[in-house]
DNA sequence: ATTGCCAATGAAAATAATTTTCAATTAACC
DNA sequence: GGTTAATTGAAAATTATTTTCATTGGCAAT
């Protein structure tokens, strides 16, 4: 896959119609937001973290750190997976990827939406949707209430089969 | 703690009062359940497994590999950690216990309640708290609809501090 | 109670996953 | 361009888990 990068409006304006040059540029947007939120914290955009946060969020499923590794290390062959560990943790401490639990393997990160969300997984193809809106907080209250638990934070996730690998297991 | 075994109703109501002996019938009636279900679907009952299940079922928390060798090696110092993992797998199977993620600690367990349920888990001490009757059904729903995903499974988990933990804060 | 069979065990080795250490490199400031 | 402190990669160390295999022992049938 060959990606222009776009990083102005009015060249993306000719570009709408071509999915290509769209998600070149959605991936730029973020990619723009993941490196000032590092400065901001005082962490330095190195190549390889660029190319661990760009294998994350190129693709819609969610990886292990070997696995990231074996994507990071086509761009830049001499990057340690020690790198790779290292980056992830940041990454984590910052929120810009999130931990996935569901369907067996943790230790399984996939780039966080901003704010509070939940998690829908494909058992098959790995292919993880993000969801907000729905509000545990009345449940929280009950439970706080019936057990005395000051509740602090949650986990939710979905494990099914997406659209596509239901087609294909008929 | 010494545990008088009380597996018979007349001889356990005249220790309701008694909460020593009535948590030893509680977990009396726990661990016939247990053996029975290991039966039925084929293993033994051998002393190892008896102890690792004493192991999970006595206490509120929840314990990785590692501490329930530890809680084992006291009654039992020829224990190998192998014999853990294969017991904490069978159990594990038989739906027995269930693994814990929220909070850090994925390979955890706990002792599982019957049917399905959510947990609440103190962040401080590892307390676990089961729930159930929330119903996930009109969510899943909402999202299979709008994703396409046919879900298969979910996990729900809470984390915070529970009362005890609370007060000692303070 | 005794016996025999096969599942279960423990020790050790093998494998996998993660972390630590440290000298060399480099991004980001001036 | 030069400086400096953060970052890197290699190797070693640690931790977690699985496999292998000879021995043991639960339990069903006698």
């Amino acid at each position: 896959m060959r990606l222009k990068v776009i990083d102005n409006m009015d060249d993306f304006k000719y570009a709408l119609n071509d999915n290509i040059f769209h998600l070149a540029f959605e991936m730029r947007l973020t990619q723009r937001k993941i490196a000032a939120k590092l400065r901001r914290h005082g962490y330095k955009l190195t190549p390889q973290r660029r190319a661990v946060i760009q294998a994350i969020a190129s693709g819609q499923d969610h990886l292990t750190p070997a696995e990231i590794y074996e994507k990071v290390h086509q761009d830049q062959p001499n990057i340690g997976l020690v790198t790779i560990y290292r980056t992830l943790d940041m990454l984590t401490k910052l929120g810009l990827i999130c931990e996935l639990h569901a369907g067996g393997s943790c230790q399984s990160y996939t780039i966080s939406a901003p704010g509070h969300h939940h998690h829908l997984i494909c058992s098959d193809c790995g292919k993880v949707v993000d969801f907000t809106g729905y509000d545990l907080g009345e449940l929280e209250q009950r439970l706080s209430l019936e057990t005395g638990f000051e509740i602090e934070d949650h986990l939710l996730e979905f494990i099914g089969l997406c659209q596509a690998c239901r087609k294909e297991a008929k």
